[in-house]
RNA sequence: GCGAGUGUAAUACAACGGCUAGUAUGCUAGCCUUCCAAGCUAGAUAUGCGGGUUCGAUUCCCGCCACUCGCACCA
């Protein structure tokens, strides 16, 4: 019944019905972008919803915000993220430092020693730079009295060049300069001191962001997974250095719990402890939650212990106080974070996969989407048995009013023929479908199908609304 | 970013150095249809973009763009 689920049959069935296109598509595209379409938004939305419901609404130890994508460049250099925007790095393959190329001397690491384990110089760097207020990207020339070029300014860098030719480039400290932030954690963090002064919540509590962040990926793959501009759904946690490993724990649960309401199989889901190697320097514990998806296992959240690195960053280069004074009157200190990372397209592209199916009914191929009634971006569709019998319309008109009413997503179809609109909606995984034939008009009944079984019941048109709910 | 491959309609595919670029499904309109892609009629939509070779290029060549696969990357 169940086969393996391809990648372009999701990437078809996203085109073809309306979920996700290709960015830019009329010009030939552009790499890394994707736009969603009418079904798209509203599963994304959707997904959205009960994150923020979850993790925010329904509890009481959590701050949303919306946090400024354009941020001051000092919280890129605060946060380590600027580093090597100008100057090509290499890294040490041994202790993962990162250095300037020309520092280097005998290809000898001068952090832990090593010699000859250099990658090849590269900007690591990947975020979108960009200048705030009006620029002119017009090179000024300045000139020596023999009218010889002195030097040469342009946005980036002042090229000075001396007597012998020789130029030396100096990068210009731009006050303009502005990133699309690389991840929305610091829009928190930088906002840490602005909840703690308007509300001075109990330790532990939360800051719950969900916004877009872009990274200038050197290949974006697999559809929405790896692209340049994507959703984030981002917690930083602020707890008391001993209760570290307790409530990482607590989220871990969490965390499967909110993976099970999106419908998620558990032997998909995978928790990858991730080595001492390959965690950043400051992080003493990440898991990174892995699913698999069509084109491999691969991260679809992480689960970070960031210690106090970034509000310890942002006290140092802020002078701010980012300590917490607890209400004891014992002594302040700067709270530890556990970091859980919801990347949104990841999660769309794990819904989807794992509610992508194909069967036979009666011999002929059935391709439906199995979503969760809560996420479906079509609640219920309402049908007239026949388009062509003016009585029908005219009650399923009156179903389908009430019904949009009630739920909002709720569609209205009378193409082709009744077996086709059950098709048209099983493959963008409308739950319900409300059929309106002569009975109705005698008795006041409606067909009721249900997506998974097919199965048809009869039941009082002022029912459908409590039926449907639970 | 490197290497290989692919690019024809909404989707999946076909064909051809030259006639109106086909097929299936889907889509639109009409007819019909009393519950799982029935049928009839009509219709719309495509050679990724740019250049070259050629009398003529969707087809051959080059560049770009995009996608797929492998490598690398993913702080």
């Amino acid at each position: 019944m169940s086969k393996e689920v391809k990648l372009e049959d999701i990437v078809s069935l996203c085109k073809r019905r309306g979920f996700i296109y290709q960015g830019s598509e009329v010009y030939g595209g552009l790499a890394g972008t994707w736009d969603y379409g009418p079904l798209g938004v509203q599963l994304k939305r959707n997904i959205e919803s009960l994150w923020w419901k979850t993790f925010v609404e329904d509890r009481d130890d959590m701050y949303g915000v919306d946090a400024s994508i354009l941020m001051n460049q000092k919280v890129w250099q605060a946060s380590g993220h600027a580093e090597g925007f100008n100057d090509p790095l290499v890294e040490c393959q041994n202790c993962k430092a990162r250095l300037r190329a020309d520092h280097i001397e005998k290809d000898k690491c001068p952090v832990c020693g090593t010699v000859g384990k250099f990658s090849e110089p590269r900007q690591f760097n990947m975020m979108f730079k960009t200048n705030v207020g009006p620029v002119e990207d017009i090179p000024k020339f300045k000139f020596n009295e023999d009218n010889s070029v002195k030097s040469i300014e342009t946005l980036d860098f002042i090229h000075e060049i001396d007597s012998n030719q020789v130029v030396k480039s100096i990068t210009k400290n731009d006050p303009s300069v502005s990133y699309l932030r690389p991840e929305t954690a610091q829009g928190i963090f930088t906002n840490y001191k602005n909840v703690l002064d308007s509300f001075y919540p109990d330790l532990p509590f939360g800051i719950a962001q969900i916004g877009k962040a872009f990274r200038n990926e050197i290949s974006p793959r697999d559809f929405v997974f790896r692209s340049r501009e994507f959703g984030q759904m981002e917690i930083e946690y602020f707890i008391p250095e001993a209760d570290w490993k307790k409530e990482f724990e607590k989220w871990v649960k969490d965390i499967h719990d909110f993976l099970d309401k999106l419908g998620l199989p558990k032997d998909k889901v995978h928790e990858l402890e991730v080595p001492a190697d390959d965690r950043a320097h400051y992080s003493k514990r990440t898991i990174d939650f892995e699913f698999d998806f069509p084109h491999k296992r691969d991260e679809l959240l992480g689960l970070a212990y960031r210690t106090d690195f970034d509000l310890g960053n942002i006290q140092r280069a802020s002078g701010r106080n980012m300590e917490y004074r607890p209400k004891d009157g014992s002594k302040p200190f700067v709270p530890h974070v556990i970091e859980p990372s919801f990347g949104i397209e990841r999660a769309v592209m794990a819904v989807l996969t794992s509610a992508y199916r194909e069967d036979e009914v009666e011999g002929e191929k059935r391709v439906y989407l199995a979503l969760p009634e809560h996420l479906a971006p079509v609640k219920v569709a309402v049908s007239p048995l026949l388009k062509n019998k003016p009585e029908l319309v005219k009650k399923a008109q009156e179903v389908y009013k009430m019904l949009k009413k009630e739920f909002g997503n709720v569609m209205y179809d009378d193409n082709g023929n009744i077996g086709k609109r059950y098709r048209r909606q099983d493959e963008i995984g409308t739950p319900y479908c409300v059929t309106i034939d002569f009975d109705t008009l005698e008795d006041d009944t409606v067909t009721l199908r249900n997506r998974d079984t097919t199965k048809q019941t009869r039941i009082k048109t002022t029912d459908i609304i409590s039926k449907i709910r639970t």
